[in-house]
DNA sequence: AAATTATGACTGCTTGACCAGTCATAATCA
DNA sequence: TGATTATGACTGGTCAAGCAGTCATAATTT
């Protein structure tokens, strides 16, 4: 029944799951991206939707920066107009990880345990 | 009836959606990150679970780099434990955002027009 | 001008994401 | 040692994500 779900909606009966406003813009910015990406591409939606394995609407969603869309999606179309989030190694995310790759040893291996020095895997 | 998908998968008849390993490695190595900052901020799984209002099923299967988990769910557990993915000045996606933003009115609004002068930034 | 294409917005249906909860095991603390 | 806590893995139920499809409008092409 969406007719109760509008309604609801309506008049805000529903629990609508927050979002810190960092999140939230990532996702924005991502989708913006996105749809940049595809322009310079020359692609339509419905090219890239078919590209990605996925229909126009969540193409949609996902250059909105809908919430609610599968990671998985999102970074498949990013991935398909030439985005690279994480590989380069100048993306934030890689250094970090290689920065906390050399300092994971030194961590404890449970959270309440200050003091012993345990290697962790991955 | 989980007994028949466990059937149906175990004989290859289920279309499982296919990722380019970017996309996959991508996902990976953020729910990776996740993780290894939530150590860092010495939190259990279900701590960090409680502060992004989700369950800890959820937070495993993003720490996983699982490719289902909503986009929100896996920005906002980044968000907590201080994963600054786009906001930084140095990350290139904001880079390209910003040079984007300045360019996206010269650009043609639609995608099949092909004399019209673009300028390839980035 | 008309014809084609792209985009935005929506709708019902099906499938699976997410949740709450459990259990076993491992790790850590007292 | 035993008690506590963290993690990994799973399960049934619920509800919404994603899909296919439609329509109107805007933009582009001819």
């Amino acid at each position: 029944m969406a007719g109760a779900a509008v309604i609801l909606r309506a008049i805000n009966m529903v629990k609508s799951r927050t979002y810190s406003t960092f999140a939230r813009e990532a996702a924005r910015l991502l989708g913006m991206e996105i749809k940049l990406a595809r322009k310079q591409c020359k692609w339509s939606e419905g090219e890239l939707a078919t590209r990605a394995g996925i229909s126009r609407y969540t193409l949609q969603k996902i250059e909105k920066g809908d919430m609610t869309c599968a990671i998985g999606l999102v970074f498949e179309a990013a991935s398909l107009v030439g985005i690279n989030l994480f590989e380069a190694e100048t993306s934030p995310l890689h250094r970090q990880m290689r920065a906390a790759d050399n300092k994971i040893s030194l961590l404890p291996k449970s959270t309440h345990n200050p003091k012993k020095a345990i290697d962790d895997d991955f």
